[in-house]
RNA sequence: GCGAAAGUGGCGGAAUUGGUAGACGCGCUAGACUUAGGAUCUAGUCCCGUAAUCGGGGUGGGGGUUCGAGUCCCCCCUUUCGCACCA
């Protein structure tokens, strides 16, 4: 009779609901404060609601989820929390196609994702569950806001915003996509708009937000970041005008200011009508008109000829006292810097192409060393190499290495300009003009202005009664029993603010809402704070590089300022995956129709093969197109190992020789996993797991180990493959009668000795290419090794009737034999 | 245009960081077994030549450093991703 047939089958879908119920009953994922253990704080990036949870979700959460497990077998406390990023665009979008309210849809999406999440045996604490969308939650959220306006990190300003007129909602120029600047959910394209709006000052944390040298964050990330910071050291300088006005300007090369022949302002710029002659005025108008008529595409495309026009009025060059023309084009914007540059067509591209299109003088003014002198009339481009300053008056003859800080002190001492910093980083505009967010908390009153709502009377609740009307305003500015309030400070009639807060703003600090969802004092409870921050371990998508993951360190730097938290950074280690592609190589989306769903994965292999085919099909940080079939090789590798653990073990044949080798692969494999794991190699875990037991099942067939490096085998094993697998792995360790849980076992010690072999295999080459292998003993010496490979028959066959150069011996490892 | 990353079998990917290229898996080929399954097991599977032993070639292309290069350096090609008149 055959033992295999004795063998209850593997079937996961009756162990996995089994082990997760009594987990759940057990609260074997709970994490409590403990100050006698080292704590950490595992966070992946919360998800929106969006309905159902698929691959890519799986694969945010599974290989972190693994890895948290590891940490705990590891001796660490491990939190490992999640929540959901409710409030949002498509909850309305919804709420209007479905006349349903954005709170029932958001709500039962969230329902149906958290039992995903339960059947993917992620070992998620739910009592620590925060949705962003709760009073309780977005009632911080207010709070934060209050704080940052108490501290003048909020303000309030006209601008012009980026406009998505289907949305009907302002979008942040991160939300902007593509060359064509369209909406980054229904791809129309934006425009612009004039609105009053709220801005937090992250400016004024751009050059600390450029400093990394705390955290240990990819390096794509931080020179995203730090492109998107976009610092430039300059001089910004003052230009009077003939009509006595000002005009700032910031240059990156304030050595180049006595080569500035004229000047250029954005078409928007303030002063362009009062410094617009009468006879220059309809020419002015119509091209200001044109450049508003521009699409942005149009307008910021580099390679397109410079237009402008003259405005009629004259600026004083504060260093050369000469009258420079002032003109307006549109390659100049107003994002950036003062909206105004000063022209130097000898030494910036630009500026040349400008003054050879309108003939207006260029004046070389850097000389770069050992080469010609250079003369306007003949140049083709700008030169904008540093070189020795000339035609610069006080300066002349300054070198180049000096020249930029000669220059600044020279404008300080005549008080014309300073020295100054230029960012590409805009402060964050938070305004939305959306009901489903977080209202923001100010009441305007006719006679105080903007006012605080007192902290007391946080939060302010969305009214639930609103219309679903596809016309564009905010449902909240139709709710007049809502909108129109009384003023906390004088009493007066006033009215609410109707703009809600990008979500951006509740997905800053929700990592500290995981710490106490239940806090009622504050946003968090500081005993939880003291204990579990900073994030230890970060994960999540690429793409929010330049958004969330700026405004997170903006939030948190922003908040120890203000002291509500401590320390410079929120998050020690991040690590970005890579995106889950469909069968088709194309990103997965619902209109493609290439949406994998896990679920009849798992109905069909089980969570714990879903899981472990996550982690092995590609590499982790790189992600790649899926593909279905791959599943068969985890789950026949569970399947197979699950027969072998259960086989009876004949004994009868065990040889020492066996043992000692299965314990050296044990042990191999071991060291191999734990690297892996800390290092997010998860594709070579599951590999190195599956040659493991490839190994046992040859140990088994050649007779056998002895029991006791066996079931050291099988005991490793299984404490190496709980975080994985970790349905199968309680299972197996249930049945095998080891007590207590398998996820809670301490991860198994490499034992050293164990690893020491006794034979390596030396290779052979000649003149570099592999000729021979030759088992030795460890034991031999350098000398030895040498002696052997030169008298070995695949040597010799190529070394006969030459003369050996050189012998190049590599201990342990191989020996080359140089001969010609 | 500027910047970064990458290029390894039919496919996903390994390679102790300069020392046996292709681990592990998918797929494919052949065979075994059968209570005919969503099977399972065994063997093979980089390319060319050979019955086998064995030999030659091989990590996008070209050159270089080195006893030795997938790995380091230079040039080129391709792909992907950022940024894109940033003064």
């Amino acid at each position: 009779m055959n033992a295999q047939q004795e063998i209850e089958p593997y079937d996961p879908s009756s162990i996995e609901s089994k082990w997760q119920q009594r987990w759940e009953e057990q609260g074997l994922y709970h994490a409590n404060v403990d100050p006698d253990r080292p704590k950490f704080y595992a966070l992946t990036m919360l998800p929106y609601p969006s309905g159902e949870l698929h691959v890519g979700h799986w694969y945010s959460v599974t290989p972190p989820d693994a890895r948290a497990r590891f940490k705990r077998m590891q001796g660490f406390n491990v939190m490992f929390p999640m929540g959901f990023d409710a409030f949002g665009l498509p909850a309305e979008n919804a709420a209007i196609q479905r006349k349903i309210h954005p709170r029932e849809w958001t709500y039962g999406n969230i329902d149906r994702m958290r039992e995903q999440f339960r059947r993917m045996g992620a070992m998620i604490d739910w009592r620590r569950e925060a949705v962003s969308a709760d009073p309780e939650y977005f009632r911080w959220t207010q709070w934060f806001f209050l704080k940052l306006l108490e501290h003048d990190l909020v303000y309030r300003q006209k601008a012009p915003v980026d406009w998505c007129p289907s949305c009907n909602t302002t979008l942040a120029r991160e939300q902007v996509w593509g060359d064509d600047r369209r909406c980054e959910r229904c791809r129309t394209p934006v425009i612009r708009k004039e609105l009053e709006q709220w801005f937090f000052r992250t400016t004024r944390y751009a050059d600390e937000l450029l400093d990394f040298s705390e955290i240990d964050w990819p390096e794509r990330v931080r020179v995203l970041q730090t492109n998107w910071i976009g610092r430039s050291e300059g001089a910004n300088v003052v230009f009077q005008t003939e009509t006595e006005d000002e005009i700032e300007v910031f240059t990156t090369r304030p050595d180049t200011l006595w080569g500035a022949t004229f000047m250029v302002l954005a078409p928007e710029h303030p002063l362009v009508p009062s410094l617009t002659t009468e006879d220059q005025r309809d020419a002015v108008e119509t091209y200001v008109l044109d450049a508003s008529r521009q699409t942005a595409i149009q307008r910021e495309s580099a390679d397109r000829e410079k237009t402008g026009i003259f405005t009629g009025s004259y600026a004083i060059n504060p260093v050369t006292d000469e009258r420079i023309p002032i003109w307006i084009a549109d390659y100049v914007l107003t994002s950036y810097g003062t909206g105004a540059i000063m022209a130097v067509p000898a030494h910036d591209q630009r500026d040349f192409e400008f003054a050879r299109k309108y003939d207006l003088e260029i004046r070389p003014v850097i000389q770069p060393v050992d080469e010609p002198l250079i003369d306007g009339h003949q140049m083709e481009f700008a030169t904008t190499h540093h070189g020795t300053m000339v035609h610069s008056g006080p300066l002349d003859g300054t070198p180049a290495n000096e020249a930029v800080e000669a220059a600044i002190t020279y404008l300080e001492e005549k008080e014309a300009g300073v020295g100054a910093v230029g960012y590409r980083l805009r402060d964050w505009l938070i305004s939305r003009q959306r009901y489903w967010g977080t209202p923001i908390p100010v009441i305007y009153c006719k006679s105080c202005g903007p006012v605080a709502v007192p902290e007391d009377e946080l939060p302010v609740e969305l009214p639930e009664d609103v219309e679903w009307l596809p016309t564009g305003e905010s449902p909240l500015k139709l709710h007049p029993s809502w909108r129109f309030t009384s003023c906390p400070k004088c009493g007066e009639e006033a009215e609410r603010e109707t703009d809600t807060m990008d979500t951006f703003v509740c997905s800053s600090w929700y990592h500290l809402r995981y710490l106490s969802p239940q806090y009622s004092e504050g946003p968090f409870d500081p005993r939880e704070y003291d204990y579990w921050m900073p994030v230890d371990s970060y994960t999540g998508g690429i793409e929010h590089a330049t958004m969330h993951l700026i405004y997170t360190r903006f939030f948190h730097k922003a908040c120890r300022d203000m002291g509500i938290v401590k320390g410079d950074e929120p998050m020690q280690q991040l690590r970005n995956q890579g995106l889950v592609l469909g069968e088709d190589s194309e990103k997965m989306s619902k209109s493609r129709g290439n949406v994998v769903a896990p679920d009849e994965l798992v109905d069909r292999y089980g969570a714990d093969a879903v899981r472990s085919y996550l982690m092995f099909f590609a590499r982790w940080d790189q992600g790649g197109p899926w593909s279905s079939c791959g599943i068969e090789g985890t789950w026949r590798w569970l399947k197979r190992f699950w027969n072998l653990v259960l086989e009876p073990v004949e004994e009868s044949s065990a040889d020492s020789e066996t043992s000692r080798q299965l314990r050296r692969k044990v042990h191999q494999t071991l060291a191999q996993v734990t690297h892996a794991f800390e290092s997010y190699q998860f594709n070579t875990i599951v590999a190195a797991l599956m040659e493991l037991m490839n190994e046992m099942i040859r140990a088994r067939r050649v007779g056998g180990a002895d029991k006791e490096a066996w079931d050291e085998a099988v005991d490793i094993y299984l404490r190496m493959m709980a975080p994985i697998t970790p349905h199968i792995s309680e299972e197996l360790w249930q049945r095998l009668g080891k007590s207590g849980s398998v996820h809670v076992q301490s991860w198994p010690e490499v034992d050293e000795l164990a690893l020491v072999e006794d034979e390596i295999t030396l290779v052979v080459q000649v003149n570099g290419k592999v000729r021979d292998r030759l088992v030795m003993p460890v034991s031999a010496t350098d000398d030895e090794a040498k002696e052997r490979a030169l008298q070995s028959e695949g040597a010799l066959r190529f070394t006969d009737g030459k003369t050996i150069r050189k012998v190049i011996v590599v201990p342990g490892r191989l020996v080359n034999i140089v001969a010609n």
